[in-house]
DNA sequence: ATAAACAGGACTCAATAGGTACGACTTAAG
DNA sequence: CTTAAGTCGTACCTATTGAGTCCTGTTTAT
């Protein structure tokens, strides 16, 4: 179904929230949910594998929280669902090493996945965090940024 | 977590495979399990859905089988993804219409998945079955025409 | 008439994601 | 120095989804 996990969509909504905060002070999970009407909980969950992956920088006891630990400019979309989905593979084969397939052998598609894969990911690659934190009313900017133009008579016919 | 699901992958080979063979016959799920190694009752499965997306097309009766209904120069890996998954979402939200998740009054990302997913398809639909089907060693023709010169330096210092 | 092959559905099993609760630690205030 | 508030970290449980299999019915060539 080539979506990426709740979690993994949250993520990205608290770090632009925290983009729009500003990184001076450490928000804590209860502000950060409240402000995103994400389950505190789950919240918490999402700071601590951002945390433990180096996105954001956790501030323990009284008054802690959670801040930004790079410029959110340099940190794209991508680096945060990498952060909590691991590595963008869209088929298991994609990586080339481990081919866990059992139709390794005689797969048509073998080794072509690899590309698709790359490609898939700088588009991803091509969005920052604060390109998504702009008011909605931009968000045609994002679009002309990551669409190539060669491709635009592609996909215009098939929907 | 990005991945699109292992009967979306052996949808993709069964259809490069039938790319291969020629549209000319029907193949029976049999030989095309024993051509591909993938089980032939998941083979006869992914027919089924590939025939009703009516993406192959099916002869029933002995001799009977399922053949390519288009021009496989035609059909991009999109088309096949999508028959078995459903439209591309890399969201819930992403779709604009439905937002059933439970932030999205507050959502910080809210409307701002639809161009990230755009450029996904994008990228997706650019790959016809003819380009995985061709030997492995061209396997960068693809690689250049699905990647937009203008993104190269952005991801190159990610990975 | 028989055998081969698809159509359609339901079912079981496994894996993974989502969500929650509890314990340990750190810091600020009194 | 003591107390207390508030957080991180770990572990666990539940629900959902996908993968894979099987069965019955229909169609068609031999």
């Amino acid at each position: 179904m080539m979506k990426l996990g709740k979690l993994t969509d949250y993520a990205v909504a608290v770090m632009v929230q925290l983009s729009r905060e500003g990184s001076d002070a450490a928000r804590s999970a209860h502000q950060l949910a409240d402000r995103t009407a994400i389950p505190e909980p789950t919240v918490a969950k999402v700071l601590k594998k951002l945390a433990r992956e180096g996105l954001v920088q956790s501030v323990r006891g009284a008054a802690g929280g959670d801040k930004l630990a790079h410029d959110p400019s340099k940190l794209s979309i991508c680096d945060v669902i990498e952060a909590l989905d691991g590595p963008i593979e869209i088929v298991s084969c994609a990586g080339g090493v481990a081919d866990t397939c059992r139709a390794e052998q005689k797969c048509p598609a073998k080794g072509k996945w690899a590309p698709v894969n790359h490609a898939v990911r700088a588009a991803l690659q091509a969005v920052t965090l604060v390109d998504m934190a702009r008011t909605p009313s931009c968000a045609h900017n994002v679009l002309t940024k990551i669409t190539s133009p060669q491709e635009g008579d592609k996909y215009a016919g098939h929907e």
